[in-house]
RNA sequence: UGGCCUAUGGUGUAACUGGCAACACGUCUGAUUUUGGUUCAGAAGAGUCUAGGUUCGAGCCCUAGUAGGCCAACCA
C-alpha cells in the first residue's frame, strides 16, 4: 500500500479525537435517545448510524435510551418498533436498553438538591400568567412573585406536588436563572410539571414529571455519556444543559449539535408522518412509501444501503436538503450485487413463434446474478407462445438506431433464448395490438450462436404455459414537491396521486414460484422488487423497490 | 431595538488547521455488454455569499453587511 492519505474527519470525529488525545476520558459513550411516541424514520437512521458508528469506531459504547418523560404521548408499541428498527439497521445497544423513567427517583433527588442550593423554586402562577411574564425574544421577561420564596417553602411544596396534593398545572418547579436573558430557555425554565396520568412504565407511581431540559441532560450524566449528540434546534438549550451540570455538579457530558436530515421529495417529521397514517393517506407506518425505517425496509431498501447512505452524506452543522438520488444510488449499488435476476413482464402481450413446434418445450439456463458467480443458475422453459412486454413492440418504430426493440420485420434477441424476427401482428377491433407473430432462427441459441448475427435489442420473455401471475405494487415517490420545508400550504396538497399503482396482470418466470416473503429480485431491464408480507398461497405480491437506472427514457425527453 | 447558528459546483461533504478547491451523487460524451442495467474511459460544472481588513499568501483568521435556519409548548 502506498502512503495512505489522511482520512478526512467530520467535525464530531475531530472533536472526539482531540478529546482522546487530551485524555479527557477513558472511553467514549454516546447515546441514541428516541421518544417512544412514533416510528423511527430515515432521519433517525442518520442519527443511529452516527451515534452507534462513532462508538464502534472509537471503541466506546452507544446506549439506547427511551426518553419517556411525557406519559401523554408515549406507548409500548413504539418501544418495540424502535428496538426492531435499530437491530435491523445492524446495531447493538448491549445487554439492556435504558429509560429516562428509570431515573425518575434520581431526577427527583437532583431537583431537591437544586432547590436546596437556591437554584430552583416552586411557582404557583398559571400557564397563562407564566407566559405573560416570559417576555419575547426581543423583550426581557419579568420575575415571578414566587421567585424569592424561602427554600424551605419550595422544598415543602415540591414534596407535596410529588405526593399529589395539587391538580395538573397548579404548581411547577422552575430553575432560578435569569428572566432577562436573551436566551428564552434561560428565563427560569420549567423543570417539573404535574400530570396526573398513567405512565406506560411507571404506572401511577408519579404525578410529577421532569421536562426535557431536566431529564435529558441529567440522564446523560447518570449514564456517563461523554458525547451527547443532538440536532441543531437544541442548540439554544445548550447553555441550560451546561448550567444544570454545573449547579448539580454532575458528570459533565458535552452536547454537540448537528444538522438533521432533510430529503428531497420526502417529509421527515414525526408529526407529519403521523398525520399521513392517521388520515389514511398511506396504509400505515410501514407503508412502503413511508420514509420510516419499517416502511423502507418493506419497500426493499437494505440496512447496508442505509448505512452506506448515512456514511455518504456525512454530518455537518449547516442545514440543507439531501437529494434522494443519493439514497437511491446506495440502494441500487447494494441490490445490484445481491438481488437474483428473473424475467418479468409488467404488461404482457402474447408472441407466437410460428416456426416453433407446438407443445415443444426447451429448457434454457440462466445465471442468477452475473455480478456474483456463486449465485448459481436457474432453468427457464422456452415455448412456442411467450409473453413479451407491450412496451417492447411498436407498430411503426423509429429508426433501428434509436429503437432497439421489436417492430414489423425487426429482429431482437430473446435473452437466454433465440433471435426472432417479427413477421406480423394482430389487432383487435379497437385497434389494439393483441398478438405478435415471429419466427426464430435455430442457429442463434444463446451461448451457441453460429449465425454471426448481431442484434441491438434484447428482450425479456416468459413462457405462456409456465407464467406465474402476480400482483405488483409499483411505488413511486410520495410527494411531487422537491423541498417540502419551503411550502406554505398543507403538505398533503403535494402528495403524488400516482405514488402507488397496483398491477394485477404482471407475469413472472416459473422459477419464482418458491419465493419467500422478503426475497428480493431484479426483474431484468425493469427494477428491483421485494416479496411483500401481504403475499398469500394464491398469489405472490411484490413491492417495487426502485426502477433500474434508465438512460434511455431520459434521452427521449 | 434581541440572541444563537450557518454560508464551498445542481445536491451532500472534503481541503492535513493559512499554501494553486477534492470526493460521491447527479448531468453529458464515448467504449464494452445477450439487462438501453452493470463496468470502463472521459467531459462539463464552483474560484468558496458580498465588501473591507490582517498576511508574502485567506475557503480557512478579523470586522461589517446580506441570505437562510433556530429560539417565546407545564413537547422532545
Amino acid at each position: 500500500m502506498e502512503q495512505n492519505k489522511k482520512e478526512s474527519l467530520n467535525f464530531i470525529e475531530q472533536l472526539i479525537e482531540r478529546d482522546v488525545k487530551e485524555g479527557n476520558f477513558k472511553k467514549i459513550y454516546t447515546r441514541f435517545p428516541p421518544e417512544p411516541n412514533g416510528y423511527l424514520h430515515i432521519g433517525h437512521a442518520k442519527s443511529i448510524c452516527l451515534n452507534f458508528g462513532l462508538a464502534q469506531k472509537y471503541g466506546g459504547h452507544c446506549n439506547l435510551r427511551f426518553d419517556d418523560t411525557n406519559p401523554e404521548k408515549e406507548e409500548t408499541e413504539f418501544v418495540d418498533s424502535i428496538k426492531e428498527d435499530i437491530k435491523w439497521l445492524g446495531f447493538d445497544w448491549g445487554p439492556s436498553a435504558y429509560h429516562t423513567s428509570d431515573y425518575f427517583e434520581q431526577l427527583y433527588q437532583l431537583a431537591i438538591c437544586l432547590i436546596e442550593k437556591g437554584n430552583a423554586y416552586v411557582d404557583e402562577l398559571s400557564a397563562v400568567q407564566l407566559n405573560e411574564l416570559k417576555g419575547s425574544p426581543t423583550e426581557p421577561g419579568k420575575e415571578s412573585p414566587f421567585r424569592d420564596r424561602p427554600i424551605e417553602e419550595s422544598l415543602e411544596i415540591f414534596k407535596a406536588m410529588k405526593s399529589g396534593a395539587f391538580q395538573n398545572g397548579e404548581r411547577v418547579l422552575r430553575a432560578k436563572i435569569d428572566m432577562s436573558s436573551p436566551n428564552m430557555h434561560m428565563r427560569d425554565p420549567i423543570l417539573y410539571r404535574i400530570k396526573h396520568m398513567k405512565h406506560h412504565r411507571t404506572g401511577s407511581k408519579w404525578c410529577i414529571y421532569p421536562t426535557y431540559d431536566f431529564a435529558h441532560g441529567q440522564s446523560d450524566s447518570i449514564e456517563q455519556i461523554t458525547h451527547s449528540l443532538c440536532t441543531l434546534e437544541f442548540e439554544v438549550h445548550r447553555p441550560l444543559y451546561e448550567w444544570l451540570i454545573q449547579k448539580l455538579e454532575i458528570h459533565p457530558s458535552k452536547q454537540t449539535e448537528f444538522a438533521r436530515l432533510n430529503l428531497s421529495y420526502t417529509i421527515v417529521s414525526k408529526r407529519s408522518l403521523r398525520a399521513l397514517v392517521e388520515g389514511h393517506y398511506v396504509a400505515g407506518w410501514d407503508d412502503p412509501r413511508m420514509p420510516t425505517i419499517s416502511g423502507i425496509r418493506r419497500r426493499g431498501f437494505t440496512a447496508k444501503s442505509i448505512r452506506k447512505f448515512a456514511d455518504t452524506i456525512g454530518v455537518a452543522r449547516r442545514d440543507g436538503i439531501t437529494d434522494v438520488a443519493l439514497l437511491e444510488h446506495a440502494v441500487r449499488e447494494d441490490l445490484n450485487k445481491t438481488a437474483h435476476r428473473i424475467f418479468g413482464i409488467m404488461d404482457p402481450i402474447k408472441l407466437i413463434i410460428t416456426n416453433w413446434p407446438k407443445d415443444y418445450q426447451e429448457i434454457m439456463i440462466a445465471e442468477n446474478n452475473p455480478e456474483d458467480e456463486k449465485s448459481g443458475t436457474r432453468e427457464m422453459p422456452f415455448t412456442r407462445e411467450i409473453f413479451i412486454d407491450r412496451s417492447d413492440f411498436m407498430e411503426d418504430p423509429p429508426s433501428p438506431r434509436k429503437w432497439f426493440r421489436l417492430g414489423p420485420d425487426r429482429e431482437v434477441r430473446l435473452k437466454k433464448g433465440y433471435i426472432i424476427k417479427c413477421t406480423g401482428y394482430k389487432k383487435s377491433e379497437k385497434g389494439k395490438v393483441v398478438e405478435i407473430y415471429a419466427e426464430y432462427d435455430p442457429n442463434t441459441k444463446s451461448g451457441q450462436d453460429t449465425s454471426g448475427k448481431k442484434v441491438k435489442g434484447t428482450l425479456g420473455w416468459v413462457s405462456v404455459p409456465n407464467a406465474v401471475l402476480v400482483e405488483i405494487r409499483m411505488y413511486d415517490r410520495l410527494f411531487l414537491t422537491e423541498n417540502l420545508n419551503k411550502i406554505e400550504d398543507d403538505f398533503k396538497n403535494h402528495l403524488n396521486p400516482d405514488s402507488l399503482i397496483i398491477n394485477t396482470k404482471a407475469v413472472l418466470e416459473p422459477s419464482v414460484r418458491n419465493a419467500q416473503v422478503g426475497d428480493q429480485f431484479q426483474f431484468e431491464r425493469i427494477g428491483y422488487f421485494r416479496v411483500d408480507e401481504d403475499s398469500h398461497s394464491e398469489r405472490l405480491i411484490f413491492n417495487r423497490t426502485l426502477t433500474l437506472r434508465d438512460g434511455w427514457t431520459k434521452k427521449k425527453n
